[in-house]
RNA sequence: GCGGGAGUAGCUCAGCUGGAUAGAGCAGCGGUUUUCUAAACCGCAGGUCGUGGGUUCGAGUCCCACCUCCCGUGCCA
């Protein structure tokens, strides 16, 4: 019997196959096999529990039953079953056992290799980043970028294709108060100035200022969004201008953090799309005028029969409930997918409830669309040491560049404190590598829906659930390949199987990996991979700390190498789909 | 009012369709280095899981009520 990558799912499945030839089961029993504490092996089946309450049957005599059967499925020489306490079904794999297994981990492409599977010609469109022209991108936009570019990873690593679609927010109200402070201060926009977006900035303070000033002026403003969006020339231009400024510094980020986009359309793009969705959905019923608006109430839904999903202002213009309904046709048409996933704060959840009620009653009556999957990956706010939402001592955003900028000056400080024998090239490819992983880990690692609390002092400690953390251990174990003068996979020819309580821990963690990555792609939470690579790297850490690898005795210095290798990969590979780059040396 | 989220150790957070004695890190206390990066490791201490009911073999997890905080709730995105 060969044991695929992924243990947990084969398991389940096995079991839900073998259970249809016992009578006493049938098939709404589920296994659930999960990872299980360490002092019962290394996966557990809970299903006969809740499946025997169900019958009215006694659970032990139920996993006696499925046990004896599965004793012809699984070879006793790979694992141990055992049933435990009122009916929970133990598996412990034998040290044997991971030699073989642990092939699969041999270098991240192998590894991948296993990994595709669960979504394997899939098309999932990630809509994510979006930030708005005209304004810098701020510390709100790193979540959803950071996150629907790792779900991205997540997503290819498992065998789907991903289309990347920035949704540029370059078509809103912004452009109404900047056009009319243009114009009304005479202003010129220098585009090829380094601080350009800066200017453009403060032209847009001073209008916001005007507009709260003299009422009148908002007026003006409104009028030169319709302007605009009616298609004026000189606006045209204007508007132009100021997203090619935008653009720029958006890449610069972009560049900084890895990040590429397959599309950059942002909203613009879709403005004359917007008729047909007006038209379609008044003429399908589902749109409705309303205090001079066009708007789509829900009346099945408690909250969406009263609270209108607004599709086009009073004043004629479009929103982004226009573009993002406009959006999804133009997808689904352009790229055939099966699924759209939008990564937004979570401020926005009746809004995208509201559009993703409004589509699909749209779609259903086109017979030509075949409807795709519509998740909203929603995520929390970054709150500053006071516990609100972080903000600069003055009360602006903090702008991204400057949070990324002073990550890698931090980083750099501790790096030249603790290894100053470094040059200098490496010293700020080193301070990159650490700053810019310690943000987005920092990021990553909590779970999204939660707000968390940003702290210079925790990302960047060398403690704890970091990037650091992870990061030196990577480079531990390059260390050792390092001594040796082999490269990592090299060395490993006669390995035995584990041994120490150290070695053991450490092949039992390695096991985990695909647990981790599904659940982190079933719930399109990254966390669930951070906190399995922290107990990877602190398996590690413990095994390092006991074991010496470079021991005379071939055979142990042969297994732990191999140890060493996979922890590598796997460590490397997990940083990898976080979008984290790692080192040899730190 | 309605909806969403949060409430777990002094602080920051994990806790996977209900499962075995609720876990980390920081902070505190005490240890480990002629040994592969001590930026590490080991140990001790620290919890009425917001409150009160309920469901059951079993509840931090599910249901009901309540308290506190954050967010959203017609022309920003």
């Amino acid at each position: 019997m060969k044991w695929p990558f992924h243990i947990a799912t084969h398991l389940d499945k096995t079991i839900q196959k073998a259970v249809l030839t016992l009578k006493e089961f049938d098939k709404e029993f589920t296994a659930n096999v999960n990872p299980a504490d360490p002092r019962f092996g290394e996966f557990q089946a809970n299903g006969v529990l809740p499946f025997a309450k169900k019958r009215g049957r006694n659970p032990r005599e139920l996993a006696i039953i499925l046990v004896e059967s599965l004793r012809n499925i699984f070879p006793e020489t790979d694992l141990e079953m055992e049933i435990a306490g009122p009916g929970f079904i133990n598996f412990h794999f034998k040290k044997d056992f991971y030699l073989d297994w642990l092939k699969h981990l041999q270098d991240q492409s192998s590894l991948k290799t296993a990994g595709t599977g669960p979504f394997r010609g899939k098309v999932v469109t990630m809509d994510f980043s979006s930030p708005n022209t005209a304004k810098q991108m701020h510390v709100g936009h790193i979540r959803s970028t950071v996150i629907g570019e790792t779900l991205c990873r997540l997503l290819e690593f498992q065998g789907a294709r991903t289309i990347r679609d920035n949704h540029v927010g370059d078509w809103g109200t912004q452009f109404g108060i900047l056009i009319m402070a243009i114009r009304h201060f005479r202003m010129n926009l220098e585009a090829d100035t380094p601080d350009a977006l800066e200017q453009l900035e403060d032209i847009y303070r001073k209008g916001s200022a005007l507009t709260r000033e003299f009422p009148e002026q908002l007026e003006v403003a409104r009028k030169e969004l319709v302007k605009l969006q009616n298609g004026d020339e000189e606006s045209l231009t204007l508007w132009d201008q100021i997203n090619s400024i935008s653009y720029k510094a958006f890449q610069e980020i972009y560049d900084r953090l890895g990040v590429h986009f397959d599309h950059v359309l942002g909203e613009s793009f879709y403005r004359d799309k917007v008729e047909d969705v007006y038209r379609d959905l008044e003429k399908l019923g589902i749109a409705e005028q309303s205090e001079g608006a066009l708007v789509v109430f829900h009346p099945e839904h408690p909250r969406f029969k009263k609270q209108p999903f607004i599709i086009r202002k009073s004043d004629g213009a479009s929103n982004y409930a226009t573009t993002d309904l406009a959006t999804i046709l133009y997808r689904i048409k352009e790229w055939s997918l099966d699924e759209i996933i939008y990564v937004t704060d979570g401020r926005q959840q009746d809004h995208f409830e509201q559009l993703f009620l409004t589509a699909n009653k749209w779609f259903k009556q086109l017979p030509s669309i075949k409807k795709p999957i519509l998740r909203h990956v929603w995520f929390g706010t970054i709150l500053g040491e006071d516990g609100k939402a972080i903000k600069t001592r003055s009360g602006d955003p903090i702008k991204l560049k400057d949070l990324l900028t002073e990550a890698i000056d931090r980083a750099r400080i501790i790096v030249e404190k603790k290894n100053p024998d470094l040059d200098t090239n490496e010293c700020d490819k080193i301070a990159r590598v650490v700053g810019l992983g310690a943000v987005k880990y920092a990021d990553l690692s909590q779970n999204r829906t939660s707000d968390y609390t940003f702290s210079w002092e925790k990302m960047l400690s060398l403690e704890g659930n970091t990037a650091p953390y992870l990061l030196y251990a990577v480079v531990r174990i390059h260390s050792i390949f390092r001594k040796l003068s082999i490269r990592p996979g090299q060395g490993e020819e006669n390995a035995s199987s584990p041994e120490s309580n150290e070695e053991k821990a450490l092949a039992r963690q390695l096991l985990l990996f695909p647990s981790a990555l599904e659940q982190a792609t079933t719930d399109l939470r990254p966390h669930f991979i951070c906190t399995y690579l922290y107990e990877l790297a602190g398996t590690f850490s413990t095994f390092y700390n006991a074991n010496k690898v470079m021991v005379e005795d071939s055979r142990v210095r042969a297994r732990r190498l191999l140890l060493c290798a996979r922890t590598l990969t796997v460590l490397e590979t997990g940083l990898k789909l976080l979008g984290i780059e790692t080192l040899e040396k730190m």
